[in-house]
RNA sequence: CUGGGUGUGGCGCAGUUGGUAGCGCGCGACUUUUGGGAAGUCGAGGCCGCUGGUUCAAGUCCAGUCACCCAGACCA
């Protein structure tokens, strides 16, 4: 990308209403926009981002068999009554709007219920079973306060993932094989390290159900994990009964703040029996599906490692991420011909600074962005006949022959 | 929702006892400059969140309302 070709241009303050690190970054480096509280807009920058955590999640869950479609966010009111999720008194941060033709519909802040009512039309034996479908969807809630930037939002992408099984022993299984692809795709996104698998609140149906924690100071949870890291829990499961569970001592404990960047759920029976979602096992008999489902927070991703890897010169994304590999830039009348034409070369990998403003606004923004390397080709580099690239992460700077 | 705070060009801010709305950044033109957010000159750009009220006169005073930020509560 020509950065002369883009409309988006970089801040050097922040808006003042955008006080929370990602945020502030990430609306100063072009990369979102904020319309309103909790709810922003991907620019160009921003949106690839976003693609790049996507295609590593999809990735991981495609390797273990699951199926990737996209449902519809507004909401037929039936199956939701059915469960008794439609009330505000049971669902408190229901976006709802009319039908111009009367009745009313509701924007999805998740997806149990429609995708349960779906999987009736195409599960009816054992032979059908099992089954991982997910989608990369826009989810809304009405939060009643908005905040930090893009890790609470009122409108945020979220991957749900929801499995399908014929007994609870391999719902049991396949959620294993969730928490280890989980674990692989926080690993690919440089969070492998800060993020715990926890226990937390499994709500009516299960005693606990697994988070995703990125330890954060910023993050709204709070966390307690052993030395070793070898158990985590969610505070609001801190108490003596879940202690023995787990087999250690509070003072073992540590405490810190974290992010929930995924939430895994044994649903068991909860949507597919209320919806009846039923298949015929081999002896002709009528069962209930048992049913799991599993989120990763996408925008809350991107915010989690803006957040995490900035510093006090802009954003710092793990190339995995990164918008793009290389920021170049070209000085005097060689250099910049030299630089033209490597970009013609890698035209994916590169972000090309071909404005006319001075070099050093050209540093400033490449930092301020954040893009892993960046490339400099000048009178200077091109007599050592190569190319000055700089770490954006340890600002060693060293001379190359060509890109690999 | 409770408490506190803020709304003035794209962004950050100032605006005194009510009297023709200003500064910095950014933007346009020209000149000089050109490896760390350059300098000068000239210029464009604003129903002062919205509604109503007081007044000869409201960015400023009064009432209401909306939005946004922070802390807390909430987070199926």
């Amino acid at each position: 990308m020509r950065l002369s070709n883009t409309f988006v241009k970089t801040l050097r303050e922040a808006p003042k209403d955008e006080t929370a690190r990602n945020g502030a970054l990430l609306v100063r480096a072009g990369y979102i926009h904020k319309e309103m509280a909790g709810i922003y807009d991907y620019l160009p920058l921003g949106l690839r981002v976003i693609e790049n955590i996507k295609e590593i999640v999809r990735q991981e869950l495609n390797k273990i068999g699951c199926e990737e479609l996209l449902l519809t966010a507004l909401q037929n009111p039936e199956p939701w009554e059915k469960t008794g999720r439609f009330s505000e008194k049971e669902v408190d941060v229901w976006f709802k709007t009319e039908l111009a033709s009367g009745g009313t519909l509701g924007l999805a802040p998740t997806h149990e219920e429609p995708i349960t009512s779906l999987m009736k039309n195409y599960i009816s034996s054992y032979k059908d079973l099992p089954r991982y479908v997910y989608q990369f969807q826009t989810k809304f809630r009405n939060e009643l306060r908005a905040k930090s930037g893009i890790l609470r939002g009122r409108e945020f992408l979220m991957k749900d993932l929801y499995s399908f099984h014929a007994t609870e022993e391999d719902l049991d299984s396949f959620y294993k094989e969730v928490e280890k692809a989980y674990m692989k795709i926080f690993e690919h996104l440089s969070l492998g390290d800060s993020t715990l698998e926890v226990f937390a609140s499994g709500g009516m149906f299960s005693k606990y159900s697994h988070e995703f924690q990125t330890i954060l100071p910023v993050g709204e949870d709070t966390i307690y994990y052993n030395k070793n890291r070898t158990v985590a829990l969610n505070k609001e499961v801190l108490n003596e009964e879940t202690m023995k569970d787990l087999g250690v001592k509070r003072d073992e404990l540590e405490e810190t703040s974290a992010a929930e960047v995924g939430n895994i759920f044994k649903l068991k029976l909860k949507y597919s029996e209320p919806l009846n979602l039923k298949f015929v096992d081999q002896d002709n008999v009528q069962k209930d599906v048992y049913m799991g489902c599993y989120g990763i927070g996408i925008s809350r991703l991107m915010g989690v490692i803006a957040e995490k890897f900035a510093d006090d010169k802009g954003l710092v994304w793990p190339e995995a991420v990164a918008p793009f590999k290389y920021y170049l830039v070209g000085i005097g009348e060689a250099g910049t011909r030299r630089a033209e034409e490597l970009y013609q070369e890698n035209q994916d990998a590169i972000l090309y600074d071909d404005r006319d403003v001075r070099t050093g606004e050209k540093f400033a923004d490449a930092e301020l962005m954040g893009i892993p390397y960046r490339i400099v080709i000048s009178d200077k580099s091109l007599e050592a006949g190569s190319l000055e690239i700089t770490d954006r992460k340890t600002g060693d700077t060293k001379l190359v022959k060509t890109l690999d």
